[in-house]
DNA sequence: AACCCAATTGACAGCGCTGTCAATTGGGTT
DNA sequence: AACCCAATTGACAGCGCTGTCAATTGGGTT
């Protein structure tokens, strides 16, 4: 049965039991636990036994007391699709273990007003070393502009700050996005529809240029009306879906900025009676679970999410641990998936 | 830019600014900000005044070390469902906003060997106060006697603890599965087929009982042969369905022990040419995003996810407060949502 | 006016580490 | 053998709070 905390039957070894055991100063010790250098072998190994006899593992908030270091990354988020949230979660969580840091978790609401304060208090009350963000928080210029005023060390997941001195991992977006319009032509389809992500997003900028890049290269004229605008969630993807199935003149083929519009449009074919890939041909972005959930199974780009994540999770502690120049931008691939519901134009 | 941290330019105001503006002990100004009792109103006044005037919040680490609390809880779970998690994050979050506490996710592989001190272990370094379990974690009886051997306050979320005195957060399993059950004997249907959860998970069991007390308060038998073992995914999902549609036999309805196998079965439905609902109605459980992205969207129970979660963190806290009796079930109440996948058998 | 006692306030140690800087060690050089 | 200097080790203060316990305050009572 749960009791108040701090009444452990064995209570936890300290720096000094470690010390005592081992017979050196809990310096050393300390230095010997923080992989430091200048340290005897023989005398690391005497310490690292007296570490394992008592299963030592250092107090975290002693640490951060005194080393002016939490251990403590948090992720910040504002995003509707849990399959992404979780897919994040777990690639920074593995870089995390790795490195033996813990993971704050911090979604929040990027329309509200006084935000960056929320977010810069959060950070500066909980102590973390670092953050993480991801779209459409990542996109935000007063939210990265209050970071780097606050001096907040943060990396971006799918982000690219142009024009910036700030580290970022994205994916090859805009090549992605003209090859799955590569895809859909290749299929004989001609009027192919497009709805958009949320405006602020620089990654669905990307694969809207990519799609009209892959229309160009094929002699084809990039059609106002077959774009239409979305906001990356399900919602938005049906709404843009009916916008572009009710004209005169529909398109034979849909490509959305994301899985989740990309299975919004789905539902609305159903909806409408349009058989799937026969009548009408959708792909998505991103890759997702619910890809392979819906009928007919989407057709996307693998987005390697979860990669992007730890990248940029690994990148984070390398800056906390060095400070050296920030203004990395790793690209991570990601490639073409083919399932059902894409088909040759009927 | 990112720098690294502790150069920032505006220091942080520590409890002994704020004792030193409001003319009192540092003493003092922490009974404030703990809300302690015996302080003058006047006093408190002239405390909190100095408190905002420099935008003061505690350290965490310093409050962590000298007070053995350190208002950090922690999430476990080992589940695969995005939705589900993602519902339960932002349940515990809302609750440790509320009362101040920080979030540590900790998925965890349930199978794997050492699971146990590998969790004692996180729990231990991170000094966590406590620490929300979801199943199958909370339905495991290794895990639940570890962290009482390690004495470490816990609750767990949706899962009973038959036989102990731990605290948790239901919802009403047997009679919301009792009312889907019904609801689909009442569209005519007579040969029901049920898709059970996790043999382990203790809701699962309860569910399976909702059914069987359903079919005999009906007057039918329960066939074995319409009850098929799933594992909680869309995979085994799809797996128990198939079992049951290539039956000479087929049940003209299906329900599923939650929402991911729901839609499992649903895929296969498609897969096998089986037009839903006219031929086939298929019922899940949870409510999960998924079931309305679905098509047919899926007729399911909404199960109060997120409340549970929220209550189950208050429930913690308090426990971690007061220390009272621990042996604490509330249950929240769920309800039916009919949606389009279940209609008049045919 | 003297006293009393609960309510209020404060002094100080100590939580378990890391940073700073001084002391010690020990192999190579002359 | 005496010396030197980089490598190694340790002493100690201090990070910012809370817990303990003692000191002070101030309104009510006699």
């Amino acid at each position: 049965m749960p009791l108040p905390a701090g009444q452990l039957t064995v209570p936890r070894a300290t720096i000094d039991d470690v010390a005592g055991l081992a017979g050196v100063s809990i310096k050393t010790v300390s230095r010997v636990v923080n992989n430091e250098p200048n340290v005897r072998q023989s005398t690391r190994e005497k310490v690292l036994g007296a570490v394992h006899a008592l299963n030592y593992r250092p107090s975290a908030p002693a640490r951060s007391l005194a080393g002016d270091r939490s251990y403590l990354l948090g992720l910040l988020y504002d995003n509707p699709s849990a399959n992404y949230i979780t897919d994040v979660q777990y690639g920074v969580l593995a870089s995390c273990r790795e490195q033996g840091y813990d993971l704050l978790i911090h979604p929040c609401d990027c329309q509200q007003a006084g935000i960056c304060e929320e977010i810069t208090g959060l950070v500066g009350h909980s102590n973390m070393d670092g953050v993480l963000l991801t779209p459409p928080l990542s996109d935000s210029r007063i939210i990265v502009d209050a970071l780097e005023r606050a001096q907040i060390p943060f990396v971006s997941i799918a982000a690219l700050q142009t024009g910036r001195r700030a580290a970022g991992v994205v994916t090859d977006d805009r090549r992605a996005a003209f090859s799955m319009t590569e895809h859909l032509l290749s299929l004989g389809h001609s009027r192919i529809g497009f709805i958009c992500g949320h405006p602020q997003h620089r990654a669905m900028a990307q694969r809207l240029e990519g799609y009209r890049d892959a229309l160009q290269a094929a002699g084809l004229a990039v059609a106002d009306s077959l774009v239409v605008q979305g906001y990356n969630s399900f919602e938005s993807g049906q709404a843009g879906a009916r916008r572009l199935l009710q004209r005169k003149n529909p398109p034979s083929a849909i490509f959305a900025g994301n899985d989740d519009m990309a299975a919004g449009a789905v539902m609305v074919a159903h909806q409408m009676g349009i058989r799937m890939p026969a009548e009408l041909s959708i792909a998505g972005f991103d890759d997702i679970p619910l890809a392979r959930q819906i009928w007919p199974t989407l057709t996307t780009v693998q987005q390697p999410i979860k990669a992007m994540a730890q990248a940029a999770t690994q990148l984070l502690i390398g800056i906390l641990r060095a400070a050296p120049r920030t203004d990395i931008e790793a690209v991570i691939p990601s490639r073409l998936i083919v399932r059902e519901s894409t088909a040759v134009a009927g």
